[in-house]
RNA sequence: CGGGGUGUAGCGCAGCCUGGUAGCGCAUCUGCUUUGGGAGCAGAGGGUCGGCAGUUCGAAUCUGUCCACCCCGACCA
């Protein structure tokens, strides 16, 4: 991509309308426009961004044997009449009427929707277990939006429902999840800790949430020092074996939020204790029967018996996690993304547009880097070199490649690793592009 | 939903107390000079001062009311 054409409005000065630095830095990087409270416009370097997040997701979840579908945003009333929840949500659940005065509803969740498909859908054991997802928009009207996309009201979520005969088999589609989540988590660049959590609105009997740590993260975060070692994509995963001593392995260590945290009846001492902060991106249930029971899910088994789905489902805040990786990788002069969700893979900085020599080098480069499939973003603009500079810093590019008139009478050019300032290395122009390959 | 705060050009702000018809920096446009970490000079464009209703000869400024947004708390992916 030219910079020169490409929608990128970067900002100089902070909005005074972000306090947190992620929010801060998407507005900056031009990533994100808010249109009201807690709703905000996606511009492209913001959806390249989401969608990197999204196809890790999408492709963690198909490995699982899980299969994607999409529900509907806005859904009717009726349902969540069924399962009880329509009073029990209250003003939380952005409730509308249309032209007929039918009760509807933007989606807050799609419990009572996958339910009913899969009632009417699937009536013999044989076609169990089975799990489905989607990755979509969702809206919560929390009474108080804040950290930009971290806590909106609307907001881009993967959502899993699993459908089991027996407990045993609800477990083991809960274990799936549940390493599924490290490895997504991990395969961001973030450090992943699974934390026994409250079922809450949901139901259920067996939860954990996944904080990833971050400095400015929203809660304290007590945990043994063994998590920080602990490297999901070192498993060695099949998803058809037993998954539970995994989870137990992944389970073993202590973790707790403050309000949980006890220090005297703590049972490691301080010094094997790591205390930082962190961001919840995901959560994980199972409930059992509640939704099939309330909603008459039933199947027959191998019996010709009639019984009720035992359920489960699990999330990822995918649009809070664009927020929640920033959080944990940014410096003083913007984002430091990680390679596998990084917006562009290369950035060219053309340190005197207008100069034939430097022009048709990073001409030639940027046609170079595209031919062998790098996603590459080329600051062709007509501007100082200082502003190149400091917008592609901003928008966090992981490597950058400056062209300047100084080092090509020399053949060179200059490659550095944002975030590693003090790594600058010369390399002759011909030889970059096997630095990528 | 309780408490606090802010709405003035695309962004950041001053002006308001003490009424006299709007200003600064950045950004934008034009020209010249510059060019390796957010350039300099000269010129230009851009505002129903959040909305409505009052007070007044006259309101960004005073009064009332509504709205939006932000922060702290309670609540949550």
């Amino acid at each position: 991509m030219r910079r020169s054409n490409y929608f990128l409005p970067t900002l100089k000065e902070n909005p005074s309308e972000a306090q947190i630095v992620s929010h801060r830095l998407m507005l900056r990087a031009g990533m994100i426009r808010q249109a009201a409270a807690g709703i905000y416009s996606w511009l492209p370097l913001g959806c390249r961004v989401l969608k990197k997040i999204e196809d890790i997701v999408r492709h963690e979840m198909d490995a699982t044997g899980a299969q994607e579908i999409l529900m509907p945003t806005i859904q009717p009333a009726e349902l969540w009449q069924e399962s009880g929840r329509y009073d029990d949500y209250g003003k939380e659940m952005l409730r509308i009427n249309d032209r007929h005065e039918r009760q509807l509803l933007y989606g807050p969740t799609h419990e009572e929707v996958v339910t009913d498909i899969f009632r009417t859908c699937v009536k013999s054991y044989r076609d169990l277990p089975c799990n489905l997802y989607q990755i979509h928009w969702k809206f919560r009207d929390e009474v108080r939006p804040r950290f930009g996309v971290m806590r909106g009201r609307e907001f881009f979520m993967k959502d899993n429902y699993s459908f089991d005969l027996d407990k045993v088999s609800a477990v083991h589609s809960y274990n799936k999840m549940f390493v599924a989540y490290l490895r997504c988590f991990a395969r961001m660049g973030l450090k992943p800790i699974p934390m026994r959590a409250e079922a809450g609105a949901i139901g259920g009997d067996l939860s954990h949430e996944f904080i990833i740590l971050a400095d400015t993260g929203e809660s304290e975060v007590f945990c043994d020092k063994k998590w920080l070692d602990n490297d999901p994509l070192n498993i060695d995963v099949n998803y058809r074996s037993d998954l539970q001593s995994i989870v137990n392995k992944w389970t073993q260590f202590y973790a707790a939020t403050d309000d949980k945290h006890d220090p005297d009846s703590c049972a490691l001492p301080d010094s094997e204790i790591f205390e930082g902060r962190g961001i919840e991106v995901g959560h994980i249930f199972y409930f059992g029967k509640k939704y099939s029971r309330a909603m008459n899910a039933t199947i027959t088994n191998a019996d010709g018996k009639e019984i009720e789905l035992e359920m489960g489902s699990y999330g990822i805040g995918v649009s809070r996690l664009v927020g929640a990786i920033i959080e944990a990788n940014h410096d003083s002069n913007g984002i430091i993304w990680p390679e596998s969700v990084a917006p562009f893979r290369v950035g060219i900085i053309n340190l005197r547009s207008g100069d034939n020599q430097c022009d048709s080098a990073c001409d030639k480069l940027y046609e170079e880097l595209k031919t062998v499939g790098i996603e590459v973003l080329y600051d062709d603009r007509d501007e100082r070199a200082g502003v190149k500079f400091s917008d592609m810093d901003l928008i966090g590019v992981p490597w950058q490649i400056s062209v300047g008139p100084r080092n090509l009478k020399n053949g060179v050019v200059e490659l550095q690793r944002r975030g590693q300032k003090e790594i600058k290395e010369e390399i002759p122009v011909g030889s970059i592009l096997s630095r990528f390959l």
